[in-house]
DNA sequence: GTTGCCATGTAAGGTGTTACATGATTTA
DNA sequence: TAAATCATGTAACACCTTACATGGCAAC
Protein backbone atom coordinates (compact mmCIF):
# COMPACT_ATOMS: atom_id res chain seq x y z
CA UNK A 1 0.00 0.00 0.00
CA UNK A 2 1.23 3.64 -0.42
CA UNK A 3 1.20 6.08 1.85
CA UNK A 4 -1.56 8.60 -0.24
CA UNK A 5 -4.00 6.34 1.66
CA UNK A 6 -2.96 7.64 5.40
CA UNK A 7 -2.46 11.01 3.78
CA UNK A 8 -6.70 11.01 2.71
CA UNK A 9 -7.78 9.60 6.18
CA UNK A 10 -5.79 12.65 7.76
CA UNK A 11 -7.44 14.94 5.58
CA UNK A 12 -10.56 13.52 6.13
CA UNK A 13 -10.67 14.87 9.33
CA UNK A 14 -9.73 18.24 8.24
CA UNK A 15 -7.93 20.28 5.98
CA UNK A 16 -4.05 20.40 6.04
CA UNK A 17 -0.78 21.41 4.61
CA UNK A 18 2.20 19.30 4.02
CA UNK A 19 3.85 20.68 6.79
CA UNK A 20 0.86 19.64 9.00
CA UNK A 21 0.96 16.17 7.67
CA UNK A 22 3.97 15.97 8.06
CA UNK A 23 4.13 16.48 12.28
CA UNK A 24 0.98 14.21 12.03
CA UNK A 25 3.09 11.52 10.84
CA UNK A 26 6.00 11.99 12.43
CA UNK A 27 3.98 12.16 16.12
CA UNK A 28 2.02 9.00 15.24
CA UNK A 29 3.73 5.33 16.47
CA UNK A 30 0.86 3.57 14.99
CA UNK A 31 1.63 4.54 11.17
CA UNK A 32 4.79 3.41 9.87
CA UNK A 33 6.65 6.25 7.91
CA UNK A 34 9.07 8.65 9.16
CA UNK A 35 7.01 11.53 8.09
CA UNK A 36 9.70 12.98 5.93
CA UNK A 37 9.05 15.62 3.24
CA UNK A 38 9.93 13.97 0.11
CA UNK A 39 7.22 11.55 0.43
CA UNK A 40 4.78 14.12 1.57
CA UNK A 41 5.03 16.68 -1.02
CA UNK A 42 5.12 14.32 -4.26
CA UNK A 43 1.77 12.70 -2.80
CA UNK A 44 0.24 16.14 -2.43
CA UNK A 45 0.79 17.03 -5.90
CA UNK A 46 -0.21 13.15 -7.04
CA UNK A 47 -3.53 13.23 -5.37
CA UNK A 48 -4.13 16.89 -6.18
CA UNK A 49 -3.45 16.05 -10.13
CA UNK A 50 -6.17 12.76 -9.72
CA UNK A 51 -8.77 15.42 -8.27
CA UNK A 52 -8.77 13.32 -4.99
CA UNK A 53 -7.85 16.63 -3.02
CA UNK A 54 -8.00 20.42 -3.92
CA UNK A 55 -5.64 22.56 -2.81
CA UNK A 56 -6.16 26.53 -1.53
CA UNK A 57 -2.67 28.74 -1.32
CA UNK A 58 -2.71 31.23 1.34
CA UNK A 59 -0.22 34.33 0.66
CA UNK A 60 2.08 35.10 3.65
CA UNK A 61 4.70 37.97 4.31
CA UNK A 62 8.20 37.03 4.71
CA UNK A 63 7.31 32.89 4.93
CA UNK A 64 6.53 30.77 1.97
CA UNK A 65 2.90 30.45 1.10
CA UNK A 66 0.63 27.96 2.87
CA UNK A 67 -0.52 25.26 0.92
CA UNK A 68 -3.68 24.06 2.48
CA UNK A 69 -5.53 20.65 0.96
CA UNK A 70 -8.80 19.53 1.33
CA UNK A 71 -10.06 16.36 0.55
CA UNK A 72 -12.92 16.14 -2.07
CA UNK A 73 -16.08 14.06 -2.42
CA UNK A 74 -14.09 11.83 -5.06
CA UNK A 75 -11.43 11.45 -2.57
CA UNK A 76 -13.68 10.55 0.33
CA UNK A 77 -15.22 7.75 -1.98
CA UNK A 78 -11.39 6.21 -2.35
CA UNK A 79 -10.72 6.49 0.89
CA UNK A 80 -13.72 4.23 1.38
CA UNK A 81 -13.16 2.06 -1.64
CA UNK A 82 -9.40 1.29 -0.27
CA UNK A 83 -10.56 0.67 3.13
CA UNK A 84 -12.77 -2.19 1.87
CA UNK A 85 -10.32 -3.90 -0.21
CA UNK A 86 -8.65 -7.19 1.15
CA UNK A 87 -5.88 -6.75 3.80
CA UNK A 88 -2.72 -7.58 3.20
CA UNK A 89 -0.87 -9.53 5.91
CA UNK A 90 1.05 -7.45 8.10
CA UNK A 91 4.68 -7.36 7.16
CA UNK A 92 7.03 -8.03 9.62
CA UNK A 93 11.06 -8.05 9.38
CA UNK A 94 13.64 -8.67 12.06
CA UNK A 95 16.82 -8.50 11.11
CA UNK A 96 17.61 -9.47 15.03
CA UNK A 97 16.55 -13.44 13.58
CA UNK A 98 19.23 -12.72 11.09
CA UNK A 99 21.69 -11.78 13.71
CA UNK A 100 20.72 -14.46 16.12
CA UNK A 101 20.40 -17.15 13.17
CA UNK A 102 24.08 -16.84 12.54
CA UNK A 103 24.81 -15.97 16.21
CA UNK A 104 26.61 -20.13 16.72
CA UNK A 105 29.97 -18.47 16.17
CA UNK A 106 29.59 -16.35 19.05
CA UNK A 107 30.59 -18.29 22.76
CA UNK A 108 27.85 -18.09 25.42
CA UNK A 109 28.78 -14.84 27.13
CA UNK A 110 28.72 -12.86 23.39
CA UNK A 111 25.36 -14.36 22.61
CA UNK A 112 23.56 -13.72 26.24
CA UNK A 113 25.20 -10.03 25.26
CA UNK A 114 23.58 -9.78 22.59
CA UNK A 115 20.26 -11.42 23.64
CA UNK A 116 20.80 -8.29 26.58
CA UNK A 117 21.01 -5.93 24.53
CA UNK A 118 17.96 -6.94 22.12
CA UNK A 119 15.87 -7.58 25.58
CA UNK A 120 17.01 -4.32 26.60
CA UNK A 121 15.91 -1.92 23.35
CA UNK A 122 12.33 -4.18 23.29
CA UNK A 123 11.61 -3.15 27.31
CA UNK A 124 12.44 0.57 26.55
CA UNK A 125 10.03 0.58 23.72
CA UNK A 126 7.29 -1.09 25.02
CA UNK A 127 7.47 1.24 28.00
CA UNK A 128 6.66 4.20 26.09
CA UNK A 129 4.13 2.54 23.89
CA UNK A 130 2.59 2.00 27.42
CA UNK A 131 3.25 5.80 28.05
CA UNK A 132 1.58 6.03 24.83
CA UNK A 133 -1.25 4.49 25.60
CA UNK A 134 -2.15 5.54 28.88
CA UNK A 135 -2.33 9.05 27.18
CA UNK A 136 -4.54 7.84 24.43
CA UNK A 137 -2.76 10.37 22.41
CA UNK A 138 -4.10 10.82 18.78
CA UNK A 139 -7.52 9.87 19.06
CA UNK A 140 -10.09 10.97 16.93
CA UNK A 141 -12.80 10.86 19.25
CA UNK A 142 -15.99 11.01 16.88
CA UNK A 143 -17.96 8.02 17.48
CA UNK A 144 -17.53 5.65 20.22
CA UNK A 145 -16.95 2.97 18.07
CA UNK A 146 -13.91 4.95 16.44
CA UNK A 147 -12.53 5.83 19.42
CA UNK A 148 -12.49 2.03 20.21
CA UNK A 149 -11.28 1.03 16.85
CA UNK A 150 -7.95 3.28 17.63
CA UNK A 151 -7.58 1.97 21.23
CA UNK A 152 -7.65 -1.54 19.81
CA UNK A 153 -4.81 -0.58 17.46
CA UNK A 154 -3.09 0.84 19.64
CA UNK A 155 -3.65 -2.19 22.45
CA UNK A 156 -1.86 -4.26 19.51
CA UNK A 157 0.82 -2.69 19.12
CA UNK A 158 1.28 -3.07 23.09
CA UNK A 159 0.85 -6.26 22.48
CA UNK A 160 2.96 -6.60 20.19
CA UNK A 161 6.23 -5.48 22.29
CA UNK A 162 5.46 -7.33 25.43
CA UNK A 163 5.12 -10.34 23.66
CA UNK A 164 8.51 -9.88 22.02
CA UNK A 165 9.97 -9.37 25.05
CA UNK A 166 8.33 -12.28 26.80
CA UNK A 167 9.99 -14.51 24.02
CA UNK A 168 13.53 -12.98 24.53
CA UNK A 169 13.30 -13.43 28.27
CA UNK A 170 12.11 -16.71 27.74
CA UNK A 171 14.88 -16.83 25.23
CA UNK A 172 17.84 -16.27 27.67
CA UNK A 173 16.24 -18.17 30.71
CA UNK A 174 16.81 -21.47 28.73
CA UNK A 175 20.06 -20.55 27.27
CA UNK A 176 21.38 -19.40 30.77
CA UNK B 1 20.51 -3.76 7.22
CA UNK B 2 20.70 -5.34 3.67
CA UNK B 3 20.65 -8.81 2.19
CA UNK B 4 23.89 -9.07 2.04
CA UNK B 5 24.71 -10.82 5.44
CA UNK B 6 21.92 -13.09 5.40
CA UNK B 7 23.73 -14.41 1.68
CA UNK B 8 26.70 -14.30 4.35
CA UNK B 9 25.09 -16.31 6.33
CA UNK B 10 24.44 -19.33 3.90
CA UNK B 11 27.57 -19.14 2.74
CA UNK B 12 28.75 -19.68 5.97
CA UNK B 13 27.56 -23.01 5.97
CA UNK B 14 28.75 -23.76 2.15
CA UNK B 15 29.53 -22.98 -0.76
CA UNK B 16 26.68 -22.09 -3.68
CA UNK B 17 25.65 -20.06 -6.90
CA UNK B 18 22.48 -17.04 -7.28
CA UNK B 19 20.42 -19.26 -7.77
CA UNK B 20 21.09 -21.80 -5.12
CA UNK B 21 20.73 -18.69 -2.79
CA UNK B 22 17.80 -17.80 -4.88
CA UNK B 23 15.73 -20.94 -3.40
CA UNK B 24 17.22 -20.47 -0.30
CA UNK B 25 15.58 -17.62 0.51
CA UNK B 26 12.09 -18.13 -1.19
CA UNK B 27 11.71 -21.27 0.70
CA UNK B 28 12.51 -19.56 3.99
CA UNK B 29 9.34 -18.25 5.60
CA UNK B 30 11.86 -16.86 8.46
CA UNK B 31 13.91 -14.47 6.22
CA UNK B 32 11.56 -11.64 5.13
CA UNK B 33 13.41 -11.37 1.66
CA UNK B 34 11.28 -12.96 -1.79
CA UNK B 35 14.63 -14.34 -3.15
CA UNK B 36 14.67 -12.41 -6.59
CA UNK B 37 17.13 -12.47 -8.70
CA UNK B 38 18.38 -8.41 -9.14
CA UNK B 39 19.27 -7.80 -5.50
CA UNK B 40 20.89 -11.71 -4.97
CA UNK B 41 23.16 -11.09 -7.99
CA UNK B 42 23.87 -7.92 -7.50
CA UNK B 43 24.98 -8.10 -3.65
CA UNK B 44 27.05 -11.22 -4.83
CA UNK B 45 29.17 -9.23 -7.06
CA UNK B 46 29.51 -6.76 -4.50
CA UNK B 47 30.76 -8.64 -1.87
CA UNK B 48 33.28 -10.30 -4.18
CA UNK B 49 34.22 -6.99 -4.75
CA UNK B 50 35.05 -6.41 -1.46
CA UNK B 51 36.53 -10.15 -1.02
CA UNK B 52 34.70 -11.36 1.60
CA UNK B 53 33.47 -14.24 -0.88
CA UNK B 54 35.44 -15.85 -3.61
CA UNK B 55 34.05 -16.98 -7.11
CA UNK B 56 34.72 -20.30 -8.90
CA UNK B 57 33.65 -20.36 -13.10
CA UNK B 58 32.29 -24.31 -13.74
CA UNK B 59 31.73 -23.89 -17.35
CA UNK B 60 28.91 -25.81 -18.47
CA UNK B 61 27.63 -27.09 -21.93
CA UNK B 62 24.86 -25.56 -23.17
CA UNK B 63 23.71 -24.33 -20.15
CA UNK B 64 25.22 -20.77 -18.64
CA UNK B 65 28.22 -21.42 -16.86
CA UNK B 66 27.58 -21.87 -12.53
CA UNK B 67 29.23 -19.79 -10.36
CA UNK B 68 29.59 -20.73 -7.02
CA UNK B 69 30.66 -18.72 -4.59
CA UNK B 70 32.34 -19.46 -1.09
CA UNK B 71 32.57 -17.34 2.15
CA UNK B 72 36.44 -16.21 2.75
CA UNK B 73 37.69 -15.69 6.22
CA UNK B 74 37.44 -12.48 5.71
CA UNK B 75 33.90 -12.56 4.96
CA UNK B 76 33.66 -15.00 7.91
CA UNK B 77 34.93 -12.06 10.28
CA UNK B 78 32.58 -9.25 8.64
CA UNK B 79 29.69 -11.99 9.01
CA UNK B 80 30.60 -12.32 13.00
CA UNK B 81 31.00 -8.53 13.61
CA UNK B 82 27.84 -7.72 12.00
CA UNK B 83 26.34 -10.60 14.36
CA UNK B 84 27.41 -8.85 17.30
CA UNK B 85 26.29 -5.37 16.24
CA UNK B 86 23.40 -3.71 17.82
CA UNK B 87 20.25 -5.02 17.29
CA UNK B 88 17.54 -3.06 15.97
CA UNK B 89 13.87 -2.82 16.76
CA UNK B 90 11.94 -5.27 14.87
CA UNK B 91 9.96 -3.04 11.92
CA UNK B 92 6.44 -3.82 11.92
CA UNK B 93 4.09 -3.04 8.79
CA UNK B 94 0.55 -3.65 9.38
CA UNK B 95 -1.41 -1.66 6.34
CA UNK B 96 -4.34 -3.07 7.79
CA UNK B 97 -3.91 -0.76 10.70
CA UNK B 98 -4.02 1.85 8.46
CA UNK B 99 -7.71 0.30 6.76
CA UNK B 100 -8.57 0.42 10.26
CA UNK B 101 -7.98 3.77 11.57
CA UNK B 102 -10.34 5.17 8.73
CA UNK B 103 -12.65 2.48 8.80
CA UNK B 104 -15.34 4.58 10.78
CA UNK B 105 -17.17 5.22 7.19
CA UNK B 106 -18.30 1.88 7.22
CA UNK B 107 -21.83 0.57 8.91
CA UNK B 108 -20.95 -2.31 11.03
CA UNK B 109 -21.44 -4.97 8.58
CA UNK B 110 -18.94 -3.61 5.93
CA UNK B 111 -16.59 -3.27 9.19
CA UNK B 112 -17.37 -6.90 10.58
CA UNK B 113 -16.60 -8.20 7.04
CA UNK B 114 -13.05 -6.70 6.83
CA UNK B 115 -12.13 -8.23 10.53
CA UNK B 116 -13.22 -11.28 9.18
CA UNK B 117 -11.31 -10.93 5.82
CA UNK B 118 -7.97 -10.02 8.25
CA UNK B 119 -8.95 -12.68 10.60
CA UNK B 120 -9.47 -15.51 7.59
CA UNK B 121 -5.88 -14.33 6.12
CA UNK B 122 -4.15 -14.50 9.84
CA UNK B 123 -5.39 -17.79 10.08
CA UNK B 124 -4.46 -19.63 7.28
CA UNK B 125 -0.77 -17.74 7.55
CA UNK B 126 -0.56 -18.83 11.17
CA UNK B 127 -1.79 -22.91 10.28
CA UNK B 128 0.94 -22.74 7.48
CA UNK B 129 4.04 -21.70 10.03
CA UNK B 130 2.61 -23.98 12.55
CA UNK B 131 2.88 -26.65 9.94
CA UNK B 132 6.71 -25.47 9.08
CA UNK B 133 7.33 -25.38 12.54
CA UNK B 134 6.15 -29.22 13.13
CA UNK B 135 8.05 -30.28 10.11
CA UNK B 136 11.70 -28.34 11.25
CA UNK B 137 12.67 -27.56 7.53
CA UNK B 138 15.19 -25.38 7.10
CA UNK B 139 17.47 -26.51 10.66
CA UNK B 140 21.45 -26.20 10.24
CA UNK B 141 21.64 -28.93 12.50
CA UNK B 142 25.14 -28.39 13.63
CA UNK B 143 25.36 -28.03 17.12
CA UNK B 144 22.05 -28.23 19.95
CA UNK B 145 22.25 -24.70 20.74
CA UNK B 146 21.94 -23.35 16.95
CA UNK B 147 18.98 -26.12 17.13
CA UNK B 148 17.12 -24.24 19.79
CA UNK B 149 18.10 -21.07 18.47
CA UNK B 150 16.41 -21.38 15.05
CA UNK B 151 13.20 -23.35 16.59
CA UNK B 152 13.04 -20.26 18.91
CA UNK B 153 12.78 -18.21 15.69
CA UNK B 154 10.24 -20.42 14.53
CA UNK B 155 8.63 -20.11 17.51
CA UNK B 156 8.29 -16.24 17.71
CA UNK B 157 6.49 -16.28 14.18
CA UNK B 158 3.98 -18.52 15.04
CA UNK B 159 3.60 -16.29 17.87
CA UNK B 160 3.22 -13.49 16.26
CA UNK B 161 0.64 -14.86 14.11
CA UNK B 162 -1.07 -16.16 17.07
CA UNK B 163 -1.59 -13.13 18.89
CA UNK B 164 -2.50 -10.87 15.81
CA UNK B 165 -5.41 -14.07 15.18
CA UNK B 166 -6.40 -13.79 19.21
CA UNK B 167 -6.14 -9.44 18.71
CA UNK B 168 -8.28 -9.97 16.01
CA UNK B 169 -11.26 -12.36 17.52
CA UNK B 170 -11.74 -10.25 20.44
CA UNK B 171 -11.82 -7.27 18.31
CA UNK B 172 -14.65 -9.01 16.66
CA UNK B 173 -16.40 -10.16 19.39
CA UNK B 174 -15.85 -6.62 21.29
CA UNK B 175 -18.35 -5.05 18.17
CA UNK B 176 -20.17 -7.75 17.39
C1' DG C 1 23.85 34.15 19.25
C1' DT C 2 22.29 29.53 18.60
C1' DT C 3 18.44 26.67 18.54
C1' DG C 4 13.78 25.72 17.09
C1' DC C 5 9.49 26.69 14.46
C1' DC C 6 7.22 27.69 10.12
C1' DA C 7 6.85 26.10 5.24
C1' DT C 8 8.15 24.99 1.02
C1' DG C 9 10.75 21.83 -1.84
C1' DT C 10 15.05 19.02 -4.22
C1' DA C 11 18.97 15.55 -4.51
C1' DA C 12 20.83 11.33 -3.92
C1' DG C 13 20.83 6.86 -2.62
C1' DG C 14 19.37 2.45 -0.40
C1' DT C 15 16.00 -1.25 -0.59
C1' DG C 16 12.82 -4.15 -2.74
C1' DT C 17 9.54 -5.94 -6.31
C1' DT C 18 7.85 -7.77 -10.86
C1' DA C 19 8.66 -8.65 -15.35
C1' DC C 20 11.70 -9.49 -19.23
C1' DA C 21 15.39 -12.16 -21.74
C1' DT C 22 17.98 -16.41 -23.15
C1' DG C 23 18.21 -21.37 -24.07
C1' DA C 24 18.80 -26.30 -23.25
C1' DT C 25 16.76 -30.38 -20.62
C1' DT C 26 13.45 -32.93 -18.25
C1' DT C 27 8.69 -34.04 -16.89
C1' DA C 28 3.57 -34.32 -17.41
C1' DT D 1 2.93 -29.58 -26.57
C1' DA D 2 3.13 -27.20 -22.49
C1' DA D 3 5.37 -26.63 -18.18
C1' DA D 4 8.99 -26.74 -14.94
C1' DT D 5 14.01 -26.80 -13.72
C1' DC D 6 18.63 -25.01 -14.28
C1' DA D 7 21.35 -20.62 -14.42
C1' DT D 8 22.58 -16.36 -15.60
C1' DG D 9 21.44 -11.52 -15.76
C1' DT D 10 18.92 -6.65 -17.06
C1' DA D 11 15.09 -3.08 -17.05
C1' DA D 12 11.83 -0.54 -15.01
C1' DC D 13 9.77 1.08 -11.35
C1' DA D 14 7.80 1.59 -6.38
C1' DC D 15 8.93 2.81 -1.87
C1' DC D 16 11.40 5.04 1.76
C1' DT D 17 15.12 7.56 4.09
C1' DT D 18 18.65 11.20 5.14
C1' DA D 19 20.48 15.27 4.05
C1' DC D 20 20.49 19.64 1.68
C1' DA D 21 18.50 24.37 0.57
C1' DT D 22 16.08 28.80 1.70
C1' DG D 23 14.78 32.42 4.94
C1' DG D 24 12.31 35.03 8.37
C1' DC D 25 10.73 35.06 13.22
C1' DA D 26 10.61 34.00 18.13
C1' DA D 27 12.56 32.30 22.40
C1' DC D 28 16.13 31.23 25.72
Amino acid sequence: MSIKYAILGFLSWQPATGYDLKKMFAESDMLYWSGNNNQIYRALVDLHKNGLVTKEVEHQESLPSRKIYTITTEGLAELKKWVQTQPELPQLKNSFHVQLSWANQLDDQELDALLAAYEEEIYVKCKMMKEQERRSLFTPNRTPRETHLWAKITENWVAFYERELAWVRNLRQGLG
